[in-house]
DNA sequence: TATATTTGTGTCGTGAACGATATAATCATG
DNA sequence: CATGATTATATCGTTCACGACACAAATATA
């Protein structure tokens, strides 16, 4: 049993993963109809709630690093989803702002999460079981985003 | 209230994605003293309890498209940490083993798991909790495999 | 036995994800 | 005011992740 330990169905880290790539396809259909990736759908639901905020300020809210959202947003500028400009008062600043297409877009998206929550149910898994995974899922990145450059 | 199911904070998705990315990140200065990414130690994780499957095997364990798990491999080939053969019974197989020097990783990978669920005891994550998280991720993983090809 | 289908693996292209590094703008300190 | 440090963004290279497609080996069916 020395190795008991680094059996794959004794890692919570493989659930976690393979957790996330899967709800990754679910939405996939759902977004295709939207022209968009997830990550994509990420960042609009960010602007949705709030427009003109940096580069940065969107890295941080979804957890990733700028480099990552750099490219992505410049995809989504190509598509003319969101308008970049840079800040009159700090020249190294980037605002980020909705078009009119990605602010319409909102109505296409509007319906999705509950698709998702039914399509969740459709294969057995409760609404309470999703909302008791998301507290304890909260709490996880919450507590990891926290610990910044602590060895983890 | 019209968008109120389209705010980040109400989503399920996002925090599977990025507690995925954050477990990731915490396992990254762990797997540097073995020179491999988390998805090549998962991979190994796989070998280290059974040798001599196909790419589709480890493609099926790990929830993988076979064209993700290919070049995977093959990285892992030129790293002298697994070896390639075609089976000679059905020349469509290719079977994985691990070299001497991919089994003998197994003993510096053996603390990791401990280290991890220690480190996420010391930010003020209970073994307890873990369990409980793997459970309904589990429960979740399971019922999403099983789906197939339905609309989600 | 010929032909069609399925299976197993691989190639190619696109889009993340991130470490390392670059660059310009801003801020802090002497 | 000059110069060093910090901040915001971007570039580059590597590794996934996956859809679309290719191709050969094996299997099924006519």
């Amino acid at each position: 049993m020395l190795y008991e330990q680094l059996k794959l169905e004794h890692q919570i880290c493989f659930p976690v993963y393979a957790a996330s790539r899967l709800i990754t396809r679910g939405y996939k259909p759902h977004l295709e109809q939207l022209g968009i990736t997830y990550p994509q759908y990420l960042v609009l639901m960010v602007l949705w709630e709030e427009e003109g905020i940096t580069v940065n300020d969107i890295a941080a809210k979804l957890i990733l690093n700028s480099n990552t959202v750099t490219p992505l947003l410049k995809r989504m500028e190509v598509m003319d989803i969101i308008s970049r400009r840079r800040s009159t008062e700090d020249e190294r600043k980037v605002l980020i702002t909705l078009t009119e297409k990605g602010r319409n877009m909102r109505t296409t998206a509007a319906p999705i999460p509950l698709q998702l929550v039914e399509e969740l149910q459709q294969v057995g898994i409760t609404p309470q079981e999703l909302m008791g995974l998301k507290m304890g899922l909260d709490r996880l990145v919450a507590l990891l985003k926290g610990s910044g450059d602590l060895p983890l």
